[in-house]
DNA sequence: TTACATAGTGTAACTTGTACACTAACTTAC
DNA sequence: GTAAGTTAGTGTACAAGTTACACTATGTAA
């Protein structure tokens, strides 16, 4: 199958882990390094060029695919990288030299968001080590994949205002504790346990279950379930999120 | 200067004329029809390839640059489209060919939405027709610009719950009435004037000036601008617009 | 049985949203 | 210069939402 090589995805790997944010990198071989300077980064986010008979959303989608094993993750587009200086890499400008295509010199990339609960996930991709890192604690990354990193978090963050996208971090069962957890982790923000309660208690699509979580040395707590019907339908009344 | 020509922008251009929100659209020529048919839609939005030592951004405003003969309007990528049965124009094909490339069967373009207010506009594009459409009126267009104005019509409608776009479609004097009917026109609704005032009172950024329209038959109205530095210090604070 | 950890709950003061109708100021036509 | 036409500009009462704040309940583990 013929590559269009100078297009490619990268995708921000959100998971939520019941005690932070983190975002997946994917280590570098070494035949991925633009010279053989051993003090590049040693960290990518996860990519791949986009063949010539797919669109952009399905490329995204086998990334997470192979990387995760699971096809019904929360994706979203989010911007366009197409700097000039963008790096392609020596052995890509190799081998399109090989196949008669002109060696460009940059490569677009268009990037993407993954959101997830950490459970979920295998982590194996490519033969390559994976490793979830906590968003704040991440280091220099590869190539501009910080800034495409901090891209994710700005578009996340405003996607998450009028969208209900914090329950795309937590398992299908979740307790309000987690709840306000995700949102203070992608806000950066400390939000009161009473008043968070109240406005989610007016959320008609976060239903209460018949359960109550197990397993925890402690008093356990109720879980709740979201429901995309119900907020289909309510959406119009009910739109203003946490922050 | 080569054409890196698989990648283009195209700019859904947005203006308000004191009336309704309009979209730039501009004529094809007849060698940019894929076929010779006669009844393939006449009218594109506004576009054109990137070059390699090019960003997007800088592409997005040479057109812009182009038609307008402005280069200081707002500007926003919003999404980008690479579905492998977008089209390549034919003279774009042999063009490819003869200076060795693959004529690839699809065109990945970044869309871009850009805010003015009508009156600036001077109307030429490459020897084209220009005109103002207003946007509820909007026929079918070529290729798949319809789906691309509808993807930028929700992106602006989103970013402006949070960011205070509304100003960029108006000249930097202008009336309540000229800010509310910007905000009815975008989210296609009706505020009532004596609420939505007694929000814009709120914002300190809005900022009543020692002056008056002229020339309307009819009480004139105070006229106001916005400050972006102090909506800067301040949005903190001040974060939900109208909607 | 006690210590520990997290779950879960209510109220009062304040701010914002909503619904609603008349007077003020200017121009034009007569 | 008076009347008709047009848009500007204003306030109030009620409902809803936001904010700040501290204690009791229920489970586990030692």
């Amino acid at each position: 199958m013929k590559l269009s090589s100078y297009i490619s995805v990268d995708c921000v790997v959100l998971g939520y882990d019941s005690e932070q944010l983190n975002v997946l990198l994917v280590e570098r071989k070494l035949d991925d390094k633009v010279n053989d300077s051993p003090f590049e980064p040693d960290w990518t986010l996860t990519g791949n060029h986009v063949y010539l008979d797919e669109d952009i959303e399905e490329a995204a989608n086998r990334v997470l695919y192979d990387l995760t094993g699971f096809s019904e993750i929360y994706l979203e587009q989010f911007k366009t990288f197409a700097a000039p200086d963008r790096l392609l890499k020596p052995k890509d400008q190799v081998w399109l030299k090989s196949i008669g295509m002109d060696p460009l010199k940059r490569v677009v990339t268009i990037g993407f968001f993954a959101l997830l609960a950490t459970q979920k996930v295998s982590l194996k991709w490519m033969g390559r080590n994976v490793k979830w890192t906590p968003v704040k604690e991440v280091g220099d990354l590869a190539f501009d994949h910080n800034q495409i990193l901090d891209s994710a978090l700005i578009a996340i963050r405003n996607k998450m205002r009028h969208e209900p996208l914090g329950f795309e971090l937590l398992p299908e069962k979740f307790t309000l504790t987690q709840l306000q957890q995700v949102y203070e982790q992608i806000f950066d923000a400390k939000f009161d346990k009473r008043n968070f309660r109240k406005k989610v208690n007016r959320m008609q699509y976060v239903i209460a279950l018949d359960e109550k979580q197990k397993g925890v040395p402690h008093k356990p707590a109720q879980l709740y379930k979201f429901s995309r019907e119900i907020y289909e339908q309510t959406k119009r009344e009910l739109l203003e999120f946490f922050v």
